[in-house]
DNA sequence: ACCTGAACACCGTTCAAGT
DNA sequence: ACCTGAACACCGTTCAAGT
């Protein structure tokens, strides 16, 4: 028999669907997460889910905001350039086929395309951060957006970790000469 | 009443079924391309098409080879480098989307992984060729590698043709200083 | 406001049965 | 060898009905 409805009980059911969902998303991906399952696991009927999330997408789109909140929390406040980056692209490999899903859910779907935007825009402010004060002002920004497309690019080919660091220095040291 | 089967028969059945199959993929992507999709359009049961190809997966990565094949056709002989790379990037644009989708299920389907390679290897000869009479041999290797890596990263961004053709014009500036 | 159960329209895949 | 029809186990989504 569930207790008096307050906002607070909202926010813990909402709460609730999206742990679950998380954990669906970071094990096995887009596929495995379901408004069925969700429901299954939660003891809930299918259409119960639908009173906290319109659609499958915008659970999707919830659940990677938080996966992607999680993953890059704590970063290395001093270090190398190159360490810190490091740091950065090896916490975007973890998650990088969930973004993989988001990228292209995001041509049709609007919350999943600002998502997408306010993930860059994140990535951008912390590498600029990084770089600032190795790089001339005048070439930061270019710097910054083709070492993140370059990035990407790298973790789609999903090559080991070992390898991928390899490929990354290499970049790193031919756009950034001046920080060695 | 069907005639006699003959192998050309079986022949032309998977090539009505590929055909169906490539153009469901290249309108309305991975997601409108069903078994059962296909059947209904061909006009036969669904578990038909089991006879033809063994899942969904394998024609999905069959539908991909023929859209990638035809896609690359009649690449220019001639002209800038630049322009010749143009060409290629504007091609990879046009299936990126279903490019994106085999690079996801390369994880978990070997034909998938295969065909990935196939084509992978086939851009990266494609490039070397182009580029071969004017960078010094021991770099062009690493060069392609970047290109190719950086290109699959831009085209990820889903930009509109201009802006995408002027961010790979400055990549290729800085990387291919001899060219000009 | 919140939840259930049933329904609808889809899937992929398997399999016995037919020709 | 090739194809059908039915079945199984899933989906996402909607909606009337209950509390």
């Amino acid at each position: 028999m569930p207790r008096k409805r307050t906002e607070l009980d909202r926010d813990e059911k909402v709460e609730q669907i999206l742990e679950r969902a998380v954990e669906l998303l970071s094990h096995g991906g887009y596929e495995e997460l379901s408004i069925n399952r969700v429901a299954r696991d939660l003891g809930l009927a299918r259409a119960a889910v639908y009173w906290y999330f319109p659609s499958r997408d915008e659970l999707f789109t919830a659940a990677c905001a938080r996966l992607f909140a999680d993953t890059f929390t704590g970063p290395p406040a001093h270090g190398s350039v190159i360490s810190r980056i490091r740091w950065g692209v090896e916490r975007f490999a973890a998650i990088y086929d969930v973004y993989a899903v988001l990228l292209q859910r995001a041509s049709g779907e609007p919350t999943a395309a600002e998502l997408l935007q306010a993930f860059d825009q994140s990535v951008c402010r912390r590498l600029t951060a990084i770089l600032a004060p190795h790089v001339p002002a005048d070439q930061l920004d270019g710097i910054v957006e083709t070492i993140v497309v370059f990035t990407e690019g790298l973790l789609g080919r999903r090559l080991p970790p070992a390898e991928r660091d390899r490929r990354l220095i290499t970049a790193l040291n031919a756009l950034l000469p001046s920080t060695r």
